[in-house]
RNA sequence: GCGGGAGUAGCUCAGAUGGUAGAGCACACGGUUGUGGCCCGUGCGGCCGAGGGUUCAAGUCCCUUCUCUCGCCCCA
């Protein structure tokens, strides 16, 4: 019998990487705390309509990366592929912004995409995402940018740059695209790629993005969206160039940054590094004034961002270990029953250690003890037992002493001997 | 969806021309009374990814398939 292997793209994460998620987590919710964001915990399933109508019916995330399937009902359901969809369908359906005039959430948690998992990329992932509903100024786009950053100065990323363009709003947008694909239909054909060729006619903006030699030759050239946007788009981006100015933010104008979900507008941004492979891109963004009204809710911007967060963990330094302040080697199946007592005193007096349960050799429990890592082993043989004593030992210096157990004072005075500097609770 | 690389012990990997498997590390136990790390010894441990085929004989050759991995596409 065979036996049974997780689904292709998903992962047990454990050990290191467990670690450094969990800090991650936790340095999220107190960097965007800081902020005034609250944490939204959304299904992780929800209705296929709400990524269709979001995202966008022709992106390839809906057209071909989605976990979609019937329910037993026959309804279309799908994984979630990505957190804003779900936090925009929650603000609406519980009414957030009758109640306030800025909604501010971060989410933590898995998304799924049906893709060729490699380097930085599973099907089942993880995203940090903060959203920003409300507001329409210039500074709330600053913020958030800002916010971003702060939280990956905080998990410790340094060689990173932040990337910024505008995409415009709908009102300048399609007299772009028309300008974009006049420009690209004049362009020889023959030196731009199949994919371009078609995306010039469905989505011009993508051409923007294409990694191919030759048309990244033929489009440097390209009109910007910012040269062809209007004057409200053209001052709400300066306005946020110059927050980022004053407050010594180092950026690089994107004129080719665009953005592969459909409701983005306007301020559009990314974080990448250099130091992770083809997936260098870790965090990315942007305004989006017209999808809360997309998808049924009032006409509401907003912004946000989302970080990827197998990513960021490749890119940070693993800390150390929690060190074991004990290991209380029991050298008698009798001297079990005193020695996990005496074990669990000592961690309600907020010490960390393990106790052996094996009873074994005093060689096989030293091994054990030297491997746990812990300051002290505590030897618990019939000795010790019967004068109600134990016996410590120092794993640097090798000192030995014998310390009393028969009363609470015992114990408090063998406490602070492993660890000084606790209290007892 | 499209390419490249790889699947042999828990881990990292050897196994020319086909003859039913090895090392290092790890793990367990020892190296005379109850003392770790170093050293030494012994031991445990493998349907050689799976399924077919060729052959007297397949880890090794052929086909299929699965998985992992790197990249493309796309995205965080």
């Amino acid at each position: 019998m065979s036996s049974i292997q997780k689904i292709k793209g998903f992962a047990d994460i454990y050990g290191e990487a467990d670690a450094l998620m969990t800090r991650l987590e936790n340095t999220a919710r107190d960097i965007f705390e800081r902020y005034g964001y609250r944490e939204l915990r959304t299904p992780l399933l929800e209705k296929t309509e709400l990524f269709c109508r979001s995202i966008g019916d022709e992106t390839d995330v809906v057209q071909k990366e989605m976990y979609t399937f019937d329910d037993r009902k026959g309804r279309s359901v799908t994984l979630r592929p990505e957190a804003t969809a779900g936090v925009m369908r929650a603000y609406i359906e519980n009414k957030f912004g009758a109640a306030e005039q800025v909604s501010k959430f971060f989410t933590v948690g898995p998304m799924f995409r049906y893709e060729r998992p490699q380097k930085g990329r599973m099907r089942q992932f993880h995203q940090v995402n903060a959203e920003c509903i409300g507001p329409s100024e210039p500074h709330a786009d600053a913020e958030v940018i800002m916010m971003l950053l702060l939280f990956l100065r905080s998990i410790g990323l340094s060689d990173i740059s932040l990337e910024i363009n505008t995409l415009g709003c709908r009102e300048c947008r399609p007299a772009y695209n028309e300008a974009l694909k006049t420009f690209l239909e004049g362009l020889d054909q023959d030196t731009l790629c199949e994919d371009c060729r078609r995306r010039m006619q469905t989505n011009p903006l993508r051409v923007l993005d294409c990694k191919v030699p030759s048309c990244k030759e033929q489009i440097a050239n390209a009109p910007t969206v910012l040269d062809n946007a209007c004057p409200e788009c053209k001052e709400h981006f300066h306005t946020v160039l110059g927050v980022l100015d004053k407050a010594g933010v180092p950026y690089h104008l994107n004129h080719k940054l665009v953005r592969g979900l459909d409701y983005y507008s306007r301020t559009t941004f990314e974080v990448v590094s250099n130091n992770i492979g083809a997936q260098s891109s870790i965090a990315g963004g942007g305004r989006y004034d017209g999808l809360i009204k997309q998808i049924g809710g009032g006409d509401v911007p907003g912004i946000g961002f989302a970080c990827g967060m197998e990513r960021l963990m490749q890119l940070m330094q693993a800390q150390e270990e929690k060190t074991k302040d004990f290991y209380l080697a029991v050298l008698s199946a009798e001297g079990l029953d005193t020695g996990l007592l005496l074990a669990q005193q000592l961690r309600e007096a907020g010490l960390v250690g393990e106790i052996g349960f094996g009873a074994k050799s005093v060689k096989s429990q030293m091994r054990q003890a030297g491997k746990s890592g812990a300051q002290f082993t505590l030897l618990l043989g019939e000795e010790e037992l019967a004068q109600q004593q134990i016996l410590v030992k120092n794993m640097t210096s090798g000192e030995q002493t014998a310390l009393a157990t028969g009363t609470d004072n015992d114990l408090a005075a063998l406490a602070h001997y492993l660890k000084p500097g606790i209290e007892s609770r």
